[in-house]
DNA sequence: GTCTTGGATATTTTT
DNA sequence: TATCCAAGAC
């Protein structure tokens, strides 16, 4: 038995009370570093210490990793494993994301709400690809209709839960009513194809509890308590969600800062935390104000900056940790400079300092930040690693594999089908497809039921027909080997959860068969990446299977769409870590370098004009100083090139914003002679070296050739760094001054 | 069916 | 600048 005021003894007096709260709805205010996972696990514990049985505890966190992290803290508590199978019925506590969450719900009540469970789930890849087929059907130019805009409008509109019918309701204006027309489209299209989208799993499940009274109150006896993490981050569907479920017991825990809200441009709501006491005047509010994480000094920079924004509760950080040293602010003369700096005083920090390359992490507000910085460190044998957003399972490769797979456990999948059917390319071609769209339409079948029937298809020669129907057959044997199906291809739809853990088996064959494996081989050449990664998919899949002895492909299937692997955010083995600041929430590193802090840039030029944006800049901005323990470095450049144009850059007004006393500026400008042309010396250095590669090749009268131009000599040289330029008298077009790092000009002779 | 090329485009990205 | 994509060339 878990002794509950064991839990408690090693926590402090608010960390306690929140602990031990029990019965009705609590709101914790937890400010950064201030121990909050801990307070969440240990009250999850507690709560299973009081009696209440593990099931009924739902804990929800917004990535699979929070999730994980999670979940191994409380089995460490409460001295027993606990086994996610992703389903409803377990007897531990649930603890996963709410798409997860959602997930299992529509899985479990599948029949009730109207849903064939071997549905797809459209990842936002493969939501692109039907906004685009929305557009193109509905005669769209996506000029005016660019789809990532309109696919955001949609997927806001979702997170707000406005169905089609209502947007186009609302709708005033051309562009508002055409989206709606989308919107409209697109959800056909995903019906059609018997598909969900990341979205959609949060709407439906809410729909299904406003319909289907019967589920709601199941799900409102399973879990009669609930614990929200990043409560900040919750869009208006996750809200109802939460308050629906929770409205029969009213046991409902809530953790979050207003201060670190990153994500309203994804449809987060800031007002969800900060009505929370308005939701539930009863509430006990508790706030977590220690900080364990940062020096006084670091605390102090970040309060002051926070404290200028006007939409949050207050709140003041304190901690008992060192004073610690003022954080280095670096005036840089452009980023190339920057980078030198920060990466000089990184190496400094490890040489005199003892710091480990693992301790360190640069930040930047976009990932284009990274490029010179990582020229940098390179250039000092810094060893660094990347937290990208490119994930493994965006990969090509993976993507055709798993498309396969979808195809085999949704026959109407038509992204899947689509991407699959000439890949590697087996002679159906994209006319051949689009004969049979034609048909499909024309005979209210789906793309694959016009596969089927290639041969009463006119207009298609022998060898389209003959391709097809390898390819269909080919299908019909994976899905038999999926479903352990002895009759023809299964259509009901419960034949679709009865395979057997047989995962790798049909993966394993599908790479094989479907010629992929030959494809990677012959287009890999010297780099096997592909392969490697199909096999990395494919013990996956193992892994999958030997932990689900029941599962299936479409069990398989649902749980890899939501996995991204920036979950895989692992141990980075002594290198520095470079990331975006939004990916470094939840985060900490002893130190933590944040570069690129200019006007446009951080705050982001987006926010520019707009309150709320510049305030979630500055949150931003402190969620990424407020990851560092001991020693925090910022830095700005005096110039910038961005897309290739050099521009001068204002400094960000958060540097004013921040305490003064606590940053130690190192200005490597020396601004008044910079703009009179006196640089820096390293700059200097550096305009000499950029101009002699791109001028050095090239002397006065030499030959030359240009791609538009032709022929001509060079007359002149001007070397001005990365602006070098030549002046060419061309034979046919005249005198041109060019700019050699553009103009790609190759000597001849 | 693959390669080339011109044109548009350019934050952040838990699922 | 770099990258991505659609359309056209071979």
């Amino acid at each position: 038995m878990i002794d509950a005021q064991e839990l408690v003894a090693d926590l402090t007096e608010p960390q306690r009370e929140a602990v031990r709260h029990v019965d009705g709805p609590l709101l914790i205010i937890a400010g950064a570093g201030s121990g909050k996972t801990r307070v969440l696990t240990r009250r999850v514990a507690h709560l299973v210490s009081q009696g209440i049985p593990a099931s009924s505890i739902l804990a929800i966190t917004f990535t699979n990793k929070a999730a994980g992290e999670m979940k191994q803290r409380i089995e460490k508590l409460l001295g027993r494993g606990i086994r996610d199978f992703g389903r409803l019925d377990q007897p531990w506590p649930t603890i996963c994301t709410f798409h997860s969450l959602c997930l299992r719900i529509l899985r479990h009540y599948a029949p009730q709400i109207g849903l064939a469970n071997n549905f797809s789930i459209y990842d936002s890849s493969d939501q692109n690809k039907v906004i685009k087929d929305a557009l193109k059907t509905l005669e769209l130019s996506t000029t005016n209709f660019p789809p990532g805009t309109v696919h955001a409008k949609i997927s806001n509109a979702k997170n707000q839960l406005i169905s089609p019918a209502d947007f186009t309701r609302s709708a005033g204006d051309f562009y508002s009513k055409t989206v709606a027309r989308v919107y409209e489209k697109y959800q056909k299209l995903l019906a059609a194809s018997n598909a969900l989208d990341f979205d959609d799993l949060l709407l439906r499940a809410v729909q299904a509890f406003r319909d289907q009274p019967t589920v709601l109150k199941e799900m409102q006896e399973r879990f009669s308590y609930i614990l929200i993490d990043e409560y900040q981050d919750t869009n208006r569907a996750q809200y109802v969600l939460a308050h629906v479920l929770a409205q029969r017991h009213k046991n409902i825990c809530v953790v979050g800062d207003p201060d670190q809200s990153i994500y309203a441009w994804r449809g987060a709501d800031i007002r969800n935390i900060m009505e929370f006491e308005q939701d539930y005047p009863d509430a006990k509010v508790v706030r977590l104000e220690q900080n364990y994480r940062s020096t006084k000094t670091i605390l102090s920079i970040a309060s002051k900056l926070i404290a200028h924004n006007r939409q949050r509760k207050d709140k003041s950080l304190w901690t008992e940790n060192d004073q610690g040293e003022k954080a280095t602010l670096f005036l840089a003369g452009d980023e190339h400079d920057e980078a030198h700096a920060v990466t000089q005083r990184l190496k400094e920090l490890k040489d005199k300092h003892g710091y480990s390359w693992n301790q360190v992490a640069v930040f930047y507000r976009m990932n284009s930040l990274s490029r010179v910085m990582e020229d940098a460190l390179r250039k000092e044998n810094v060893p660094y690693y990347i937290a990208r957003g490119v994930e493994f399972y965006n990969r090509k490769e993976i993507k055709d594999v798993l498309a396969y797979l979808r195809v085999v456990a949704n026959p109407s999948d038509e992204v899947s089908l689509e991407r699959v059917a000439n890949t590697p390319a087996r002679g159906i071609s994209d006319g051949t497809m689009k004969q049979f769209a034609t048909y499909a339409v024309g005979n209210a079948t789906s793309l694959w039921g016009a596969l089927c029937d290639a041969e009463k298809i006119s207009g298609l020669n022998a060898r389209a027909i003959k391709a097809c129907k390898g390819f269909v057959e080919q299908v019909i044997g994976w899905r038999r080997m999926a479903f352990d199906d002895g009759e023809e291809a299964a259509v009901a739809a419960d034949m679709f959860t009865k395979s057997k853990g047989r995962v790798t088996k049909l993966m394993e064959a599908v790479v094989r068969q479907s010629g992929l494996e030959d494809f990677y081989k012959k287009a890999g050449g010297e780099e096997q990446d592909e392969l490697g990664n199909i096999n990395e998919l494919i013990s996956s899949a193992a892994e999958y299977d030997s932990g689900n002895p029941d599962g299936s492909v479409v069990d398989y299937l649902a749980q890899v769409s939501l996995v991204s692997d920036t979950d895989a955010l692992r141990d980075n083995g002594g290198a520095v870590t470079m990331m975006t600041l939004h990916a470094a929430k939840g985060l900490e590193f002893p130190v933590v370098a944040m570069i690129g802090l200019e006007e446009g840039c951080l705050p982001h030029a987006r926010a520019r004009g707009n309150p709320e944006e510049l305030e979630e800049e500055r949150r931003l901005c402190f969620v990424g100083i407020t990851r560092a323990q001991e020693k925090l470095i910022i830095s700005k450049a005096a110039y910038r090139t961005i897309r290739g144009l050099r521009e001068r850059t204002v400094a960000s007004p958060f540097l004013n914003e921040m305490s003064q006393q606590d940053l130690q500026v190192i200005d490597r400008t020396g601004v008044e002679s910079f703009s009179e042309g006196d640089e820096d010396g390293y700059i200097r250095q550096r305009m000499e070296a950029e101009s002699e590669r791109l001028g050095g090749q090239f002397k006065r009268g030499q030959l030359v050739r240009h791609k538009m131009f032709g022929l001509g000599r060079v007359a002149e040289i001007t070397p001005m760094g990365s602006q070098t330029r030549a002046i060419i008298e061309f034979n046919t077009a005249g005198s041109k001054t060019l700019i050699l790092e553009y103009a790609k000009l190759e000597a001849v002779g």
